[in-house]
DNA sequence: TGACCCCTGGCC
DNA sequence: GGCCAGGGGTCA
């Protein structure tokens, strides 16, 4: 499932995809990932790819002639570059392009969404204007990131994966980078001291840079897919040994979703770092 | 802020 | 057979 890295790496493969070539047809299924917008909109998305922006989880692209398409691949959402007459599982829309091959929008829990709409009114999409600071795109310094949660009295994770205040930080990288911070997941964000802003902020940076490092194959594989594996440091390890000092990974249930942490490595209060 | 909703599939 | 899932949206 997509958080920023799998998104970028998505928006990658597009550019790559479509790169010198054209699309001659597109259709798609009729199905919710499209918010009740025409099917007749999507089919109008031809020609070349002129460009593709990254808003956090959402792609912006746009076509030769103003034509526009807003994707967000939700849980399970992922575009696959395949050989003509190839039947592809769970695809809701495909692009035909001008050498044969065909680029399949495929999405098994229809999660998804893929909005057509004028390029010239992307970015006033109520979606992408409420998105908050994108840290590979914007930046993000300690400062901006404190600006950015630091009135919030909500959980510090809980407040990270909103949207809203940083785009692009989904359940596991919440969690890869509060580990990596040394950072309770519960701890309040009024509470953190400067270095811990640092630390953080710094953590949100190297937990999206090496997720891209890793990510650079030709097909997304998601967690939970079969054949994956547990690349993360704590996400998804409820008790196993942590990775850094071996003591028992825990979870709980945070803003409904499920949090995991290592309680000697992240403790609930604030406490110089060793080093 | 929290509960529930949308869906299907994989795992225990 | 039941539980869980990384997305967001809406409602009270």
């Amino acid at each position: 499932m997509p958080e920023l890295p799998e998104v970028e790496i998505a928006g990658r493969n597009l550019v790559r995809w479509l790169h010198g070539r054209r699309v001659v047809k597109a259709e798609a299924e009729d199905t919710r990932v499209f918010r009740g917008a025409k099917r007749a909109k999507f089919s109008a998305l031809t020609g070349r790819l002129e460009s593709l922006e990254r808003r956090g989880k959402y792609l912006l692209l746009t076509f030769e002639g103003g034509r526009g398409l807003l994707a967000h691949l939700g849980m399970t959402g992922k575009f696959v570059h395949r050989p003509g007459g190839v039947a592809e599982l769970h695809s809701r829309a495909r692009f035909f392009l001008d050498d044969g091959t065909v680029i399949h929008f495929k999405d098994a829990r229809l999660f998804g969404r893929m909005e057509p709409v004028a390029a010239a009114r992307l970015r006033q999409l109520k979606a992408v204007q409420a998105l908050g600071r994108d840290p590979l795109v914007d930046g993000l310094t300690p400062e901006q990131l404190r600006e950015a949660l630091g009135r919030t009295r909500q959980d510090l994770k809980v407040a990270l994966m909103d949207q809203g205040r940083v785009a692009g930080v989904g359940n596991i990288y919440a969690a890869e980078a509060l580990f990596l911070a040394g950072l309770h997941p519960a701890r309040k964000p009024a509470s953190l001291k400067p270095e811990e802003w640092a630390r953080l902020s710094q953590a949100i940076l190297d937990t999206f840079a090496s997720a891209l490092a890793a990510e650079q194959g030709e097909e997304p594989v998601y967690l939970e897919e079969s054949g994956s594996e547990n690349t993360f440091r704590v996400y998804g390890r409820a008790d196993s040994p942590c990775t850094q000092c071996g003591a028992r990974v825990q979870s709980f249930t945070q803003g409904g979703r499920t949090t995991y942490f290592c309680p000697k490595c992240q403790p609930k209060r604030s406490r110089g770092r060793k080093r």
